[in-house]
DNA sequence: CGTTTTTGACCAGCGC
DNA sequence: GCGCTGGTCAAAAACG
């Protein structure tokens, strides 16, 4: 279950403040000398006619904050948000509630649902509400017990994976991004008629789950959480680097968390982003190119939150000190 | 027959 | 302590 940090940051919970979270960054381009331009890029090989995914708020770790913005060249003159959908979390709890919801309105709200962009969110990893997860499969004490009753209770707690999370709007639940992956578990969904699907890994030795949910608020949005990282290759190779965009924990592994962290994401989610270095004019039809994408169909965008404060409040302990000018 | 999915039970953490 | 919820387990069923 999540605790109150980790439904702070979990992006299903994240998901229901979505338009609340939008609406809280209003000014990121203040602070960044990077230009504005819009990245968009849409598509999964699988989809038949529109899985979107936008990257948004591709923040975690310590990486610098400026590195971030330049890397991705984000646009936030057009705070979109995905809907506005007023879901009212039960339980506004303290970092819910006080995070969140200092600023309701909207701002400039170019809600543009028919945008249908989605969201790629961190999740910080909540070392509160870390579980049993990788606990010993009970019986290791010889007793043979339905079920699990004799699992050893530890105490010892796991660190969890960091999260990584799309949105996707599709109508594809469980979206191919390359790995495989075996249903574990599927569970309802407090407030939301659509149950949330647990997968594995079926790599051996990657530990690596996703969770996959539909948004109640949008029921076209698909979100998927990735938590882990892989420890082996795509075992399909996808045109492009759809694949690897989409096996997108890697990036959180220990040997991405760093200021790099933009430009080693780009470089995987975009081979010619490292070619090229550095955005440019360009950046968009390699994305698509890459993507095997028309360029016309770009209708999503990478967003930053802009109020760099805010983050630091909801995610203390992703962000550095917030930069005084 | 091996692998994957389904599904009810179980467990841990949290709020009250 | 109890109830709720998210997450996981594991046996059975389904699938290829």
């Amino acid at each position: 279950m999540a605790n109150e940090k980790d439904r702070f940051y979990d992006p299903f919970h994240y998901n229901h403040h979505e338009h609340q979270l939008s609406s809280s960054f209003p000014s990121f381009r203040d602070n960044n000398s990077a230009p504005i331009t819009t990245q968009n890029f849409q598509g999964f090989h699988h989809s038949p006619s529109h899985h979107r995914t936008t990257f948004t708020d591709c923040l975690h770790g310590s990486m610098d904050y400026n590195t971030l913005s330049r890397a991705f060249d984000m646009s936030c003159s057009s705070s979109e948000v995905i809907s506005s959908i007023d879901e009212n979390p039960k339980k506004p709890s303290a970092g819910d509630s006080a995070g969140i919801s200092g600023n309701q309105s909207t701002p400039n709200s170019s809600v543009s649902s028919s945008s249908n962009e989605a969201e790629a969110l961190i999740e910080e990893d909540s070392t509160k509400s870390q579980k049993k997860d990788k606990q010993p499969k009970g019986c290791e004490d010889g007793e043979e017990k339905p079920k699990k009753e004799n699992k050893p209770k530890k105490k010892e707690k796991k660190a969890r994976e960091p999260r990584f999370a799309f949105l996707t709007k599709s109508e594809i639940d469980n979206l191919e991004d390359g790995y495989r992956w075996r249903k574990y578990g599927q569970k309802a969904v407090k407030n939301s008629p659509y149950p949330r699907s647990y997968y594995r890994c079926t790599s051996q030795k990657c530990s690596v789950k996703k969770r996959v949910e539909r948004s109640f608020q949008d029921p076209s949005v698909v979100i998927t959480t990735y938590e882990g990282q892989h420890n082996h290759h795509c075992p399909a190779t996808l045109r492009g680097s759809a694949a690897s965009m989409l096996s997108a924990p890697p990036f959180f592994g220990s040997s991405y968390m760093g200021s790099s962290l933009p430009q080693d994401f780009l470089a995987q989610l975009l081979p010619s982003y490292s070619q090229n270095d550095h955005p440019n004019p360009m950046f968009h039809q390699n994305l698509s190119h890459n993507l095997h994408l028309h360029p016309q169909q770009h209708q999503h965008q990478f967003q930053l939150p802009r109020d760099y404060g805010l983050l630091q409040d909801l995610l203390p302990s992703s962000f550095p000190a917030k930069q005084e000018p």
